[in-house]
DNA sequence: CAAAATCAATTACACGTGTAATCATCCATT
DNA sequence: AATGGATGATTACACGTGTAATTGATTTTG
């Protein structure tokens, strides 16, 4: 009973909610300032972005004198896995090897990625 | 210089783009043909569809009487590699073992997807 | 040959999205 | 108290997308 029927979140959403993932709660200056360094969005911009994640129920906030402190309602892992599953199901028929294999041909793989990928495995054999 | 700079098809569009790609080239009807079974789709659907590919050029459509027979242009390898490149910046910093390791908590992986993934790993290793 | 069937091309239309400007409200300052 | 600044709310608008109906051209059939 706390399942939100399933949040769609949009490219130019996602972004903001990465922002409030990472620290939380925030105010929407606070916001529009860790953007500027990465966007190049206006103020409304992101003004926008905000109503429409509450609208959407993927952001909560709660009044603080006349501002509003936003906080994550949507969680990062939920969104994740949506996110790849969808991806992996679509092109990759569902299967996890065939994606990493996929990423083994056109990526470059560094030493350390091979190591911890083994380790994995390896976790998951037992 | 033959570098299509990149051609963005959507979802629908891209389920048609899996029949063409898996056969061609194909007439309208048999793409037709083959969506009716998993998609619940009006035929003039699928048109506009077809029209819409074949102005981002992602299909090329070579006359035969007064029937078109569709190809892909855009390669399925290469949609890929876009899509799952995209993914894996956005989602999980570029890095692909992250990602197996999500896919690993919320994913069962059959005994046999995790034999696949070892192999592929001493493949790397080499 | 006229009528019907067949296809592709054109047009439709609502909704989400990216991108923002403008409006309204409330607090602080002169 | 009036004014200016801050900030949230409302409105805007073009474009892509999902979903299709309608039109137009051509072919087949009676």
């Amino acid at each position: 009973m706390n399942n939100q029927p399933d949040i769609g979140i949009s490219e130019a959403e996602s972004v903001v909610m990465e922002v409030v993932w990472q620290r939380h709660p925030l105010g929407a200056d606070e916001i529009i300032a860790a953007l500027a360094e990465q966007q190049a969005w206006q103020e409304a911009t992101i003004k926008t972005l905000l109503n429409r994640l509450l609208k959407k129920g993927a952001l909560a906030a709660e009044p603080e004198g006349r501002r509003y402190r936003y906080s994550p309602v949507l969680q990062r892992e939920a969104w994740l896995r949506t996110q790849s599953a969808g991806l992996l199901d679509r092109l990759f028929g569902g299967r996890v090897a065939p994606l990493v294999a996929h990423f083994s041909q056109h990526r470059k793989l560094s030493k350390k990625d091979i190591a911890e990928l083994k380790r994995l495995i390896e976790d998951m054999e037992k």
